[in-house]
RNA sequence: GCUGGUGUAGCUCAGCCGGUAGAGCAGCUGAUUUGUAAUCAGCAGGUCGGGGGUUCAAGUCCGUCCACCAGCUCCA
């Protein structure tokens, strides 16, 4: 793809730049619509991502919602139709401030003063509209062939919700017609997916108006749930930890000595007993230190795996509830393991690997990010310093690919977060492990060495799912509801073909049941199909056992798979040892 | 919290310029006894998110609160 930079060079792309080119020359032509249209209009941010472009647009005042795109995106064809050229030119940071004034432009001349001094400053202009940027770009307007107006939405200027709100004007594009049309019909399929409409079909879990983001486990729901957590009780016993429960509630000391009460405050839910405040606690940890002071420990437990599923409760903004995917209260997955200096790194790994195999279970894909130390934070530079070294070589010593979040860690400690891909291609946080000195040392934690000297341990804070509610809506959408079979709600309905074969029906049902599967029994006088359409597309069931003369009198079942809708003719013993199986090894 | 949008039966939705609500599915009852993605009929379901205001009259118009949706910010 011919491109032309900056100083007017011209270059041929292809491939994600390529792409990201022609999705910038689609936002500066979004732009030149919108100041045709919107003639006070000033200009913002207008990048192009993964997903498309957008542009941050001060309408001044000026109220657009969905329904003008169509009238956008007109303007932005016949723009196309017109076939400008984009021409660079450069200019020095005196001229480029007084074309930006010129202009109208304020967020522009802001932009200016941020850039580096050695940077020249580009422009591109099309027609009579003249952008800053530092391109590269379409050498004309009509090499944008395939887009569409996405959306719209405010957000703030440099992102800090301090600033004004600009009017963000979504869109993607893509090379070819074709591209467009997939994408979009891709954006279709993942909405079928969405967690919140296979929750309410599947009855595994609901919201009431009454409890903003806390949300409700229906029986089914919590079967897949108290599934995933004899898995997690499993994989722990296996690695060595151990599990407590401490307090949901407790007094306002604790989270002063653990530093919440400082930090963490505006998020905390408050009550009061006997007239002394109490915090709803946020995070297991601080009840976790009460742990491990309960007695003296010797060098001898270290490290010490303390698992705990701890329910939590955080005031979260209200705009920012979204079905299991955020919520006001959560079980996290949490361990607190304390260990000696020299177990950092080897522990780090260990930890590493556990989440790896648990992600790997469920066939996830995740990348790692580091945070470092805040500005809000405790603690001192030596202490960061050990930490975040701690955590850098262990991932190294892994050979691990990662990326640096500055300023993004804990205020107690530095992190490493995994983030999950969604099938909406969202990437979700869920895995942490957070190294913290800080802890240890407000509680004075201590154990005794070899020499019976007191020594303080390190304590790393992690969670594999992160928060149970949020890891079964990602399952959900990852799986679309067809839970493997391991995991689903309901392992296998029986189904009948007329009333007259109920008591094999009934037999066929109690040797599931007996054999510890989790089945349904559906004897009610439908027909066949609608039966399998209900248990196939809204139960998802994963076997349907379905149940007439031949196989009342030969003693089969006919066994129909969700996944493939193919049916086997098989005995039922047969079926009872395959389906066992599939669950013992959670394929 | 901020910007924009939405809220009508369990679910999905209709309801025009203001004249006190309608469908399909689900549910219940009956008929049917069925062979791999919807059998037929009847019945029942709603203070139109809450509480105000305008009006002779409000699901419809106006403010307000709540919830939800798409984002922003924040986060497990």
């Amino acid at each position: 793809m011919k491109v032309i930079t900056k100083d007017g060079i011209i270059e041929n792309l292809s491939g994600n730049d390529a792409l990201l080119t022609l999705r910038h020359t689609a936002a500066h032509i979004l732009a030149q619509a919108v100041s045709r249209l919107y003639p006070e209009a000033s200009f913002a941010y207008g990048p192009a991502n993964e997903k498309g472009f957008y542009y941050d647009v001060d309408l001044k005042g000026k109220k657009i919602s969905e329904s003008d795109l169509p009238a956008i995106e007109n303007e932005m064809r016949a723009i196309i139709r017109e076939n400008l050229p984009l021409k660079p030119f450069i200019l020095s940071r005196d001229e480029a401030v007084d074309l930006m004034r010129e202009r109208n432009e304020p967020y522009k001349v802001e932009h200016i003063a941020d850039l580096d001094e050695s940077e020249s400053i580009g422009f591109f202009r099309q027609g009579d509209y003249i952008d800053m940027c530092r391109g590269p770009h379409l050498t004309y307007t009509k090499g944008v062939k395939a887009f569409k107006l996405t959306g719209i939405s405010g957000a703030y200027w440099k992102n800090n919700s301090e600033n004004t709100m600009l009017t963000r004007i979504y869109g993607t594009a893509f090379e070819s017609q074709d591209e467009l049309d997939a994408y979009l019909k891709m954006l279709e399929e993942a909405e079928k997916r969405d967690h919140r409409k296979i929750g309410r079909e599947m009855d595994l879990f609901m919201f009431a108006d009454e409890g903003a983001g806390f949300p409700f486990f229906l029986p089914k729901g919590m079967t897949l749930r108290n599934t995933l957590i004899d898995y997690w009780r499993e994989i722990h016993r296996e690695n060595g930890y151990v599990e407590v429960s401490t307090p949901v509630i407790m007094h306002r000391s604790l989270w002063e000595t653990s530093g919440h009460w400082d930090h963490y405050k505006d998020n905390m839910y408050m009550t009061s007993i006997d007239g002394e405040d109490n915090c709803i606690k946020p995070m297991n940890c601080p009840g976790g230190m009460l742990v491990y002071k309960n007695k003296p420990h010797s060098y001898r437990e270290l490290p010490m795996r303390v698992g705990e599923l701890g329910l939590v409760h955080r005031h979260e903004l209200k705009g920012t509830l979204h079905g299991l995917f955020r919520v006001r209260c959560f079980t996290q997955d949490d361990a607190h393991i304390f260990m000696r200096e020299n177990q950092i790194e080897s522990e780090i790994a260990n930890v590493i690997r556990l989440i790896d195999s648990v992600y790997r279970q469920f066939g996830f894909e995740y990348s790692l990010e580091l945070s470092t130390r805040p500005e809000n934070s405790m603690g001192s530079d030596a202490d960061w310093e050990n930490a975040e070294n701690g955590l850098k070589n262990a991932l190294e010593s892994l050979g691990l690919p990662y990326v640096i979040n500055e300023g993004d860690g804990a205020f107690y400690g530095p992190k490493i977060d995994f983030h999950l891909r969604d099938s909406l291609g969202r990437t979700w946080q869920c895995g942490t492990i957070q190294l913290d000195f800080q802890l240890p040392q407000n509680f004075e934690l201590v154990y005794n060495d070899e020499n019976n000297v007191k020594q303080r341990p390190v304590m790393i804070h992690r969670v594999c799912f992160g928060s149970i509610e949020r890891f079964i809506g990602i399952l959900t959408e990852h799986y679309a509801g067809k839970f493997p079979v391991w995991l689903a709600p309901l392992q296998a309905k029986v189904l009948l073909i007329s009333e007259k074969y109920a008591d094999y029906g009934e037999k066929v049902y109690s040797a599931l049941k007996n054999a510890g599967i989790r089945c349904a029994l559906d004897d009610r006088d439908e027909k066949i199909g609608y039966m399998i359409r209900e248990a196939q597309t809204v139960e998802r069931v994963p076997y349907m056992l379905i149940i007439g003369s031949q196989e009342s009198e030969n003693g089969t079942v006919s066994v129909r798979c969700r996944d493939t809708s193919n049916t086997e003719v098989m005995s039922l013993d047969d079926f009872i040892n395959k389906i066992k199986n599939e669950i013992d090894t959670r394929r």
